[in-house]
DNA sequence: TAGTGGTCTAGACCACTTC
DNA sequence: AAGTGGTCTAGACCACTAA
């Protein structure tokens, strides 16, 4: 026998995705399912707090509980990296990103800050330096109008970086061409990558900073950058609410009997 | 001002990662807790479940609250799909997985359930077939040990795998080398995949199905695998508990001046 | 100011694990 | 049987939104 208020919740449940319920329809409010009898208040409350959890409802205090339309996903494949987006043009790279799929770019759309820090062990072993030694942070705030999508942190071995924009905390993202241009003018032309991706549970300092709704996980990146020699030249991870993002990798079947190994 | 149970459920949560409770320790019990002062039992009970939802620790009734271990997550790369783990010898892939991994192999720890059904939308799409005609799915759920940590169902073109083992509902994953090796073996040898990855919430039949503990999110993974001349022979979908696996992949940097399209 | 969801309490009772 | 977390109630009060 499931308790009461899980079967409230699945009965509501049923109804949205049945679409009795359409995306920005109210759901009665709390009171009325009292008075019909569902429950006392605590317990149609905690039937609400498991939709939203769910992520089919978000409520606000004051005003109601409102379906959550469903926000289709931005597809990130390789082509975002693209050696003309911030090679042979002006454009930055993950905002010709943004113009290529037809959104318009503004300004504060990003927040930047650069500071020197100690490598912690994921950093450290990212971009092979020992742990604690200093590194330079470059941290971003990434935002779709006023709503945060994604953070996005790169780490970079000073003797890289030193002395380049990206170490001048100007306004911007590192100025024309982004990370990449700043490092390819510096002679380090990047050349291949390694990307690891994981699902979590959002921290709260998170949950607060990408103004996550309750019950939505994050996205954890974690992106290496190298030269055509093997030298790492970037570490970054980022953290993506997960609502918002799909990646798609495309690549051919290995075949170790041809490839050398035997 | 925070509410009362994010306070102590911060309190709480600092205590567990600075190791004042270590992994399988176990939090005060909740009367004890009410008796200390911290508030009445559902003010506590509260920010346990907060806790549980943040992934910090699991309560069991009738045993305590416990801090819950940090398994390591498994690292899946593309090796997992070589032709010489399926092609060359009698392993199948996922088996071979386990077996360079280190980890025994028991006949028990995959269930696998052959049926005709109606393709849904994103099989149709997948597959390159009409919504609603008849395809063959191939669902297994895989454990390991007694664990739930995945389902994967694959989706053929009858006219692919008609008369192969794939179809036949043996015992067993699809027969030696797994649902490849027949297809190879029926003159479709796979060249190139495309796999698609994000995050959600479980639904709760998949909470159930894969016993997941509260507010551990699912990453879904959608893989279409073509033969050399484009056609799509296989289209999978997996459901992930997100706490196990971790994906990498590894990409050289686009560079469409040079790849053809000038 | 009226109406919404959110917090908190005190206590009864239930479901489950362990001994 | 004892002890754990989970459910549910009735009611008071708080925090926030919108007219």
């Amino acid at each position: 026998m499931a308790p009461k208020w899980r079967e409230l919740a699945d009965r509501l449940a049923d109804q949205i995705r049945n679409g009795d319920y359409a995306p920005g329809a109210q759901l009665p409010q709390i009171r009325d399912l009292v008075e019909a009898g569902e429950g006392s208040k605590s317990t149609v409350h905690q039937a609400y707090k498991a939709l939203e959890a769910e992520g089919l409802v978000t409520s606000v205090r004051g005003h109601g509980t409102v379906v959550r339309p469903r926000t289709p996903l931005k597809r990130l494949g390789i082509a975002r990296y693209d050696k003309v987006k911030w090679r042979d043009s002006d454009e930055v790279a993950f905002i010709a990103d943004r113009v290529a799929s037809g959104r318009e770019y503004k300004r504060n759309e990003q927040t930047q800050t650069v500071s020197r820090v100690e490598a912690s062990n994921a950093v450290a072993e990212g971009l092979g330096v020992p742990v604690g030694s200093e590194v330079y942070a470059r941290a971003r705030l990434v935002k779709e109008g006023t709503q945060p999508t994604h953070t996005l942190t790169s780490y970079y071995r000073p003797e890289h970086v030193e002395g380049t924009r990206i170490v001048d905390p100007t306004p911007g993202p590192a100025g024309r061409g982004g990370g990449y241009r700043v490092l390819y003018d510096a002679g380090y032309e990047i050349d291949h990558m390694r990307e690891a991706l994981f699902a979590r549970v959002p921290t709260v300092d998170e949950a607060k900073l990408l103004q996550l709704p309750l019950g939505e996980p994050v996205m954890e990146l974690h992106r290496t950058t190298y030269t055509a020699d093997g030298t790492v030249v970037e570490y970054a991870i980022g953290i993506h609410a997960a609502s918002r993002f799909a990646w798609e990798y495309d690549f051919k079947v290995p075949d170790s009997a041809q490839d050398g190994k035997a």
